[in-house]
DNA sequence: CAATCCAATGTAAGCGCTTACACTGGTTTT
DNA sequence: AAAACCAGTGTAAGCGCTTACATTGGATTG
């Protein structure tokens, strides 16, 4: 073996003076092993540097202990705190997470689908539950186990989230219990996400509920940055009549939103309310701090990875597990103006 | 093939009627292959299915187009933000991120750097240089090229980073010149992090260069939240004479300190000024926003990818590429009150 | 028209590992 | 004391792929 070559169980084996079975089984089930034989092995490895290798261990095992999960984009706390504890939960379990972006793209999350299936991935973790028939045909074709997470799915499929739509309800609910009833609404985009749609949804539902109908309820789709957020505040600003509350369909956007009131002279809660959605970092660092919704990742990330891996070992499972959430009350949400702008 | 197998090469060149060398080349290098036999193997691809498997294509053509990354945490935006680009860069030369983290411990960065160097990695990306030996030695060893980001490293290596000590320097200068003499700095965790460690380095360069030794400048360590950065702060107000000018290693401990201020009834800046450092989103959110140093992590993440494949390709590179930094003035920074407080 | 060449394809040898099965020799059982 | 057993180890057959080399037959050359 050269200074550069990477050595293999055969060099380990000769340096031992035991047979390549017998390595084998001294990192896989040492107890098969006598320990004076075993020591021997370990030695070995050490001195050499060994490290087994994946791909040949893959190959003859047919197993990887190897998850993937498919984001749509690193770049958010969201999925980063998720997936932060889903990882540390299956390492537990001494399974090592491969992680990609789909950048919201239902196309390019194919392709990385593709490319954990190619990588022998024994389960995987998609964000939601909308994507296409395909995608889903493709996993079960391959007999991958799969779950989705962040919300809770629709008929069929496996899934550990929050009910985006009733924790949108409910604090829409919070909202008109304060006396409002010129709502808006800044949604996050609901083209191929779910957790959006699910939340403007949610919003509309209560506001029915209160007998606001959709046409009295001003909803404006925007990115997911400030910039966005605060430009469809600006929108909403402008309306007449003005709405008292704007209900956002995440931090981001609320922020933006919070902002935007301060631009326009607009004191938040005393002339206009404003909340948020998952209680990222940024919620209590704003002035005033943001009432919004909490979303416990870390909970959901742990139980995420408990259920995959009940899936890959084929234990029974529950087809579901709701993650509740919870309203944060904090400074953005007021009465309504006892004499309102108009 | 049963429904649920997973189909192999083999099962491709009986459907399409050629060998299974034919495929392959299909594959990995459509030109060496007619028109028409290629289409009637595409053809069989896609009606069974197949993506090539990972593990025996290691194996055999001992590549794997997988590059790795071990980063301190996912959960914080500054390393989101580089590695979202580092992923994007890779992906155009064809080759997929493998995303690790460390949790700041160099044990288990060791441990991570192995299990990298088990799934066959063509190169490897870690953060800073403050490392131990062996780490190195074992990359070394196995002839694995890896670079170091985030920082400009120290003696040997390869890097693409910003000079942290030069900035933090600068941005020193630039709170000297406002007429500040009692400075105080609130810095991140310097243990086994050379970027943190070179920050206050710089600030204590830049100190002693205006004739303020350290003796006179205090300096709290503090971890990466919120929490953190407003009790040190809380600390440092508590000096007397008070620094009139707070530092602070990054943006997190930055707006910590923000909101302890207010909770002091500190006006920011005219009682008391702060810096932050990376200019995270955060940075121009918070009242009054944060004057900051700017790191653009995307152009990093991109350099880092690009000198990685050259690396990798042993192509000519630079040992380190710098890139330049910016000090964004926005309000937290101002002159030193006229009667300061003691 | 034979010799040469070359593009297209096939043949088959591994890559590094796991594991079913075989073997060995001591211990227990009958 | 022979039979049965078993713990510890070895032998060797692949796992799914790539690729050096061999083969084929049509086009080009002298």
């Amino acid at each position: 073996m050269s200074e550069f070559a990477k050595p293999t169980l055969d060099d380990v084996a000769r340096a031992a003076g035991v047979s390549t079975a017998t390595v084998s089984r001294c990192l896989n089930a040492p107890d098969l092993v006598i320990t004076a034989t075993r020591e021997r092995v370990m030695q070995a490895v050490e001195t050499l540097g060994y490290t087994p290798d994946f791909g040949g261990r893959a190959l003859a095992s047919r197993r990887t202990n190897t998850v993937g999960a498919i984001i749509p984009t690193m770049d958010n706390a969201i999925f980063a705190r998720g997936l932060q504890s889903f990882q540390q939960a299956l390492s537990r379990f001494g399974k090592t997470l491969l992680v990609a972006s789909s950048g919201y793209s239902p196309a390019r999350e194919r392709e990385q689908i593709e490319v954990m299936a190619s990588r022998g991935v024994d389960g995987m973790l998609l964000i939601g539950s909308a994507r296409p028939e395909a995608s889903v045909e493709f996993l079960r074709r391959r007999g991958i186990p799969f779950l989705g997470a962040w919300n809770l799915g629709g008929e069929d499929g496996y899934f550990v989230g929050f009910d985006n739509r009733a924790a949108a309800a409910g604090l829409t609910e919070a909202v008109l219990a304060l006396g409002h009833r010129r709502l808006a609404m800044i949604a996050g985009i609901t083209y191929m996400n779910d957790r959006a749609a699910d939340r403007m949804e949610g919003v509309r539902m209560a506001a029915e509920q209160a007998g606001i109908g959709a046409d009295q309820l001003p909803v404006i789709e925007a990115a997911y940055t400030f910039e966005d957020g605060a430009r469809a505040f600006g929108e909403l600003m402008a309306l007449s009549p003005r709405p008292t509350a704007v209900l956002c369909g995440n931090d981001v956007l609320a922020v933006g939103a919070l902002q935007k009131a301060r631009e326009l002279g607009l004191r938040v809660p005393e002339d206009v309310s404003i909340t948020g959605f998952d209680d990222i970092d940024l919620a209590g660092v704003v002035d005033p701090k943001l009432t919004t919704v909490r979303v416990p990742h870390n909970r959901m990330g742990e139980a995420a990875a408990e259920m995959l891996i009940r899936l890959i070992s084929k234990q029974p499972v529950e087809r579901r597990i709701e993650i509740p959430t919870e309203i944060i009350e904090r400074g953005t949400l007021g009465p309504p103006p006892a004499d309102p702008a108009v």
